[in-house]
DNA sequence: ATAAAGGCTCCAGTTACTGGAAGGTCAAGA
DNA sequence: TCTTGACCTTCCAGTAACTGGAGCCTTTAT
């Protein structure tokens, strides 16, 4: 299999691919002209890779789920404590994001949205942190 | 003010600060010594990016935010219409983090996570997307 | 006088790609 | 056979928003 075909059956653009030999994370072999020839074995690493960055975990932690991955001996401990460890970060964002959304909807909110040039949201963006309302 | 004051004041690091005035958000005169000099005005703009970063504007965000700050003319639907696109953007990362978290939550929930090698999470990421339980 | 604290610039690194240029290869059609 | 177009290759640069560090100068306090 050339690039082209792993690219369509993985989902991810073969300029990830091509960046994701760089960072060590596959090896594909060459063949004779040059091409990068994938396998089974390389495809479904790949499939691997598109699902954990789509669930938001980082290089990092692909490379360390792809050696455990490759590691019959794991123990789903180890596995786990990252998945925990990620979910946590998720968390934290998903906290972080609604006290944003909070501040800024009560902003809008008390923005008349006209051609008049007073804003509360200007306002507030002048002052320091806190006292939202 | 040197950039020291304005850093604790602002609570921005004095890297960041400098960085603001590379990318030629804000101004400040220079001292016969070279060193920054902050007034009031500086302060009040670092202030308002500190506040508005915070709020997970995009430096682009800001830089527009400060001309509609600094434009007495700006109608107050132009602040509102930024402002409500990045809420906008906010919701759709909220549900996003939302999703990843509910499916990592149900993989890590099927694993033991013990010393055996077998690990359902591992097993799902190798899967291609969708399919989660 | 000296030492610490604070300031300056410039360079490089971070994350995870993405775009583009310049050029080689392959399969199909005229 | 030639050419066209789709793929493939490498390499360089850019993105977002800083952050760290080196090397050097200035100010302030002892």
């Amino acid at each position: 299999m050339n690039i082209g075909d792993v690219a369509s059956q993985s989902g991810l653009p073969a300029k990830t691919i091509r960046y994701y030999e760089d960072i060590g994370l596959i090896r594909p072999r060459r063949d004779s002209n040059g091409y990068r020839a994938f396998d089974a074995t390389e495809l479904h690493k790949l499939t691997f890779l598109a699902r954990s960055r789509s669930l938001g975990f980082t290089i990092e932690d692909c490379r360390a789920l792809l050696a455990l991955y490759e590691d019959r001996g794991r123990a789903s401990a180890d596995v786990k404590l990252l998945a925990e460890e990620h979910l946590a970060r998720i968390a934290r964002k998903i906290t972080e994001l609604k006290v944003m959304h909070v501040t800024l909807s009560r902003l809008v909110n008390k923005c008349h949205g006209d051609d008049r040039p007073d804003c509360p949201i200007l306002d507030d963006l002048g002052q320091p942190e806190e006292k939202p309302s």
